[in-house]
DNA sequence: GGGCACAGGTCCGAAAACGGCCAGTCACGG
DNA sequence: CCGTGACTGGCCGTTTTCGGACCTGTGCCC
């Protein structure tokens, strides 16, 4: 195993890396052979660290995340991407749940957990909510306190907020 | 929760204890309503200590490990009676592992770690079966190092050898 | 060439700690 | 009489820490 592993074993290995630049600051996309596996703000929290991974920036995953983002930032409806985020089962769950919350809507934690199957694990969603890989694409931002207050946001609440607008 | 609970979560609460004596000293046995829960030599390591519970030494299973074990002191083989030890998935996985040692032979705790599943888990095995609550009856003191040695019992070395007699 | 003693090393569960929560209280001020 | 805010105590999956009834290799002594 030769990369730090952010993840707790490693099912698919990355292929590919590159930096990507957006509006709020540059990003780091990171691709397996299914997909696009991460998509963090440089120096947000729990940020994996550098990947011993080839650069190309031409790789079709990470391509295809730079056509979404563009889209997205001009407020177009971006195309579906495949993606494969690497997580453990209760993750994947949370994270698929959170991709159903339509753009200008808002859920609380507590109703990401109903729908990954647990109603009381509002806390537990909460935790996998702030390991998602995949900033902006999938939306963790769109998740708010019961009491509608932001509570947190692994690329900073302020980030959050400018991504609601 | 009221009782000292010695295991993580308590599925099933214990209804009566008794004492029970025997040739290497007094024994504390504990049921539940499914079977046998628990045999102790008092003041071994590992000691739940005391319970919150009825002393009942009438009680069907307790009176069925009474007569299981003046077969077993007086040679005779005894019959089979209802236990329901309490403890984690593997820890239970190895306790089954150990009934089925037959008297007179033994086992390394290699062997056993493999017959529960991991043949790797021989470190892990050993603290398992130094968790075993039911004294003598699951044979615990018939695994040995791989080289032979006792290396350990939790109602103390000498007791092991007795038993292997 | 055995046999024994002895340290490391490593590995695995179990137990404890940790949050991007939530509901229930209680004490205050409008 | 409500609304608000601080505080409390559970909840739950993950992560980290811990401890051990092991195992294997080495070195020394017959």
């Amino acid at each position: 195993m030769s990369q730090p592993t952010p993840f707790p074993t490693d099912p698919t290995p990355f292929v590919a890396q590159a930096e990507i630049d957006s509006p709020l600051g540059p990003l780091t996309a990171l691709a397996t052979v299914h997909g696009l596996a991460g998509l963090w703000f440089d120096a947000q929290a729990h940020h994996p660290g550098a990947f011993d991974v080839p650069v190309d920036a031409q790789h079709p995953h990470i391509a295809a995340a730079r056509n979404w983002l563009v889209a997205y930032w001009s407020g177009r409806a971006p195309e579906d991407i495949a993606l494969d985020p690497q997580g453990t089962p209760f993750q994947q769950t949370v994270w698929r749940a959170l991709r159903q919350i339509a753009c200008g809507h808002t859920r609380t934690y507590g109703e990401v957990a109903a729908q990954a199957g647990n109603p009381a694990a509002a806390r537990a969603a909460g935790a996998a909510i702030g390991r998602n890989p995949l900033s902006i694409i999938v939306p963790c931002h769109r998740v708010i306190g019961r009491d509608g207050s932001l509570t947190g946001y692994a690329g900073g609440v302020e980030r959050k907020l400018a991504l609601l607008k």
